[in-house]
DNA sequence: ACCGTCATGTAATCGGTTACATGATTCT
DNA sequence: AGAATCATGTAACCGATTACATGACGGT
């Protein structure tokens, strides 16, 4: 919702840098070169469960990284005429600043079962259904961190920490409204 | 960003009924009869943290709401001129059918301090930062918790303690990723 | 030759944000 | 009387979502 609160990266005189850009700019950098599709796929491969894009987002993000020249835009020859996208310095100096830049934005939860039961939701109605769900996505976590766990950048293996965190958070949580239900 | 996604409660042919849409419902039926402006407050003094609106977002949705009948509107004789709402039968039943509705909707974390990390973003540049913020909204919660708790509802109560889990667990997380940095 | 999915877009729409604007009270 | 803030909006813009559309490629 909120994606323009705070610190604000001007893109041009009307455009503005969201973190969807970033995200673009991000993948960029690290697979070197891509297309539009391969920033999909990635995205929906990874940070898909923090942050997620539809793909037509993608290509606008990226015109308008090009537009304003942090993206470098060349066709490929035969085949799909896919575009090859590389960052520019002007991208690169853009993403290491917004990687440096630390500062401090609050996030909003967002949590719509837990509105619900700020407005009077009865908590016996969603506490099921929510612990499944968030052991269901515990489980799948902690199965990838043992897994491919050493294979991830520094990161990469901090975010999935956090995922893994926050699920179980979200598991004591549920648990501790139902049992005050008692 | 994706409030749309999931369950879609439908406001008319085109239009749909968001988060926002049920968080007006919502304080409107707690209230009895309220102005946008006593909505805009509420939500500012109570809700904020987890989903913000800003009070433009609050006016425009009474008057969805009202022209989809979900809403009553009455003018107030002298004086400001306000406008009164009210649920009407409908709107009555259309926030206790959401607040039954315990459809999971994944929340999508966007901490872009994360995602930071993710793309190389160097831990010890946030975690000082994020730390600090944390520890300081945590404060604020658990006194909170202290002082009103015991007048707070069910409700709000669980949703403070959803607040006071959170910030603990970005607190342990930041310090996490900040010890093994060593 | 056909079919699925790969890959790449476009169009329409909408909710949300930002910024501007203004009359009504209340306080000093 | 003047200032501050209360209360209520409007207008413009924009990013994001949804849905539609289509050529290219790989396998059978």
């Amino acid at each position: 919702m909120a994606d323009s609160r705070g610190t604000n990266h001007r893109l041009t005189t009307s455009s503005r840098l969201t973190t969807s850009s970033f995200l673009v700019l991000g993948f960029i950098d690290q697979l070197g070169e891509a297309s539009p599709y391969d920033v999909k796929v990635e995205a929906g491969r990874t940070v898909a469960p923090f942050w997620s894009m539809p793909h037509a987002q993608v290509y606008a993000q990226c015109d308008r990284l090009v537009a304003a020249g942090l993206l470098s835009e060349s066709r490929q020859a035969g085949g799909r005429n896919r575009r090859l996208l590389k960052l520019t310095a002007a991208g690169k100096a853009a993403l290491e600043e917004w990687l440096a830049d630390s500062t401090f934005l609050p996030v909003e939860a967002r949590e719509r079962n837990i509105l619900k039961l700020w407005f009077g939701g009865r908590p016996e109605v969603h506490s099921p259904v929510q612990l499944d769900e968030h052991r269901r996505t515990l489980t799948e976590y902690e199965q990838l961190a043992e897994s491919v766990g050493v294979l991830l950048t520094r990161g990469q293996r901090e975010a999935l920490e956090f995922g893994i965190r926050y699920e179980r958070m979200m598991i004591d949580f549920w648990q501790w409204v139902e049992q005050r239900g008692k």
